[in-house]
DNA sequence: CGTATAATTGGGAACGTTCCCACTATTAAT
DNA sequence: ATTAATAGTGGGAACGTTCCCAATTATACG
């Protein structure tokens, strides 16, 4: 008769197990799926008392005596930026099968949000994160003890498994690519951010300018920041050269939308006039009138494999060399370029 | 001497306790920023301790005890949809600052997802849920006991706290603004999901019409999926009419945007021979050319709104009537509406 | 039928907090 | 100086699981 007024409150296991006439042991083996360890009639009784009860498992209880959580912690610079919820999502489907939920993050680029959310992730004892480091060191993320994969291809981060893309390749062939279409004087539109990235693409223009015997002219290549505004401005710079280009590759699809956008408002026709390639193929580049031609990355698939390697580093048994997967780029070829004329 | 050796693991309260001299109550009252209750010596002793130990303190404990979470679960159709990955901005950006994380699930206009992810929410103990349903029911939403915020402005679901935009508004003054500029033969692509939903928008169209005394013609009203697809057939039935409009309203951007493509595609030139007006104010409208005119919903600000009105839910003392919060849509002027010729 | 073994089950202890209540110093009031 | 009130502190129970080990029951085998 002992919980019969208390309990207005949720039922727990013990009620359960009252209610089947068993032990809270062998609810909870029940629970657990512990199939083997439980005779199929006490098993029945114990799931009719639970529908009966409306007993639903507490997540936190078990948390606190196993230390799994369940919880996946994703940081990134911005989750409305379009590249990163399609990352987002790929992350999230994966490690939706096992059972994981994932909270976001938005760093924004500051080392305080981002550490905070590290914070987070330590204090709830995530099992694992994502992140795709602007301000926050190696260091700092080895010393959380949390399973972690770093997104996106990124020197100084010896021991984390990291998965992006190659955008040496990416960028190679976005050059070669122009090339085989005839041109032979190409602008680079170089994006930046304050920490030194990005340096792959630039590797890639001059490697494809010395493959191809083509003579490395300075005023051809415009260091930018990585947004709109740096796209308007790099075309402008191109545009106003005495001996123009007959194509530009822009480091990401804002800049090379904005460039287009650019140079569709100076009069230019794209691509008959100039062809424009980006990379990353972000959601807008098919919405544009040329649609814009890119070199796209895999960007739920990103995700999906951050998800992996978390997956096998939170649940593996033996610990394994820390892994580096560049996912390839892949032409996607819209409109915005065309053989020179 | 005797947490010297076993303590290998995380430091809990108790070897902070043990450190600093004190119960662990009392450091339990320094970890709650309980300042009028103890000495300042102690807590220096305390927060000593603390940081030489490294202490981190458990929230998983804490939240087995306290019945709190600070979690909320964000459940949309698809976060990598530039619309909802602004409202999802806003909503964590809002509860950052109390302590709330944010997990986001993606319904996928699935009833067995939508209805995975409440059942995260229940087991999880989540403070607090933002939906946008579209298949789950209020009945549903309600049981779960948790305070909930509805996303978007919906009939069926009384006595749940709702915020999203006011499209009669918004299409209502979208409708005057072609009008205002000298348009009178306006065609409508009208969206639709499977749910009923949009109804609004065609309701305005209806109004507007009757208004300003205009023949409704069946023909410049077509119903449409709401993606791109969609659009695209939505502006080929209108340009095939022999007695064409000479300004398009379209539900949404997805829609407006294909629909712009399709008519440049087709030759036009947008805006002279044909205006076009968007919904939304999606991530691409600012990247096309010319830009797309829309009227904007305020797609950050409902996030921030929504987790406002839960915060007073979650952390209120009385109890309330349900708010129906709908934001107005606004006008941005880009590019794709131009007075009649 | 008795014993050895395996299959089930039960009973605490533990996870690391918070919260209630009791207790001891300290201060204020008479 | 004595008592009353207050500020500060400590100790234990509780939150709802899981897990280990012991106890019980069923099965197999001779």
């Amino acid at each position: 008769m002992s919980s019969h007024f208390k309990t207005t409150a949720r039922p727990t296991i013990i009620d359960v197990a009252e209610a089947a006439g068993v032990s809270k042991s062998t609810v909870s083996r029940v629970l657990q799926g512990d199939a083997a360890s439980v005779k199929p009639d006490t098993r029945r009784a114990v799931t009719r008392a639970i529908r009966k009860l409306g007993y639903e498992h507490n997540a936190i209880a078990s948390m606190l005596r196993t230390a799994r959580t369940f919880m996946v912690m994703l940081i990134t610079p911005d989750i409305a930026n379009p590249f990163w919820s399609e990352v987002a999502r790929g992350l999230q489907d994966t490690l939706e099968r096992p059972g994981y939920s994932v909270v976001v993050g938005n760093g924004d680029q500051d080392s305080e949000r981002e550490n905070a959310f590290l914070k987070t992730a330590r204090r709830n004892r995530f099992d694992g994160i994502a992140i795709n480091p602007t301000k926050i060191h190696r260091r700092t993320l080895l010393a959380t003890g949390i399973p972690t994969v770093i997104l996106g291809i990124r020197d100084g981060f010896a021991g984390l498994d990291m998965v992006g893309s190659d955008s040496f390749q990416g960028a190679f062939e976005a050059l070669t690519y122009l090339y085989q279409m005839g041109h032979r004087r190409i602008g680079f539109i170089d994006g930046r951010y304050v920490t030194e990235q990005g340096r792959a693409r630039a590797q890639a223009y001059a490697e494809f300018l010395k493959q191809h015997n083509l003579e490395p002219d300075p005023s051809l290549k415009v260091e930018v920041p990585f947004d709109r505004a740096g796209g308007q401005r790099g075309m402008r710079v191109l545009l106003s050269l005495a001996h123009r280009p007959t194509a530009v590759f822009a480091s990401n699809d804002i800049l090379a939308l904005a460039a287009m956008q650019t140079a569709q408002e100076a009069g230019l026709n794209v691509p008959r006039d100039l062809s424009i390639i980006g990379m990353d193929d972000i959601y807008p580049t098919a919405m544009t009138m040329p649609g814009l031609t890119t070199m796209a990355k895999q960007k739920y698939e990103t995700g999906c494999q951050a998800a992996r390697l978390l997956l096998e580093r939170i649940e593996g048994t033996a610990l394994r060399e820390a892994r580096r997967c560049a996912l390839p780029c892949q032409l996607v070829e819209r409109g915005s370029v065309a053989p020179r004329s």
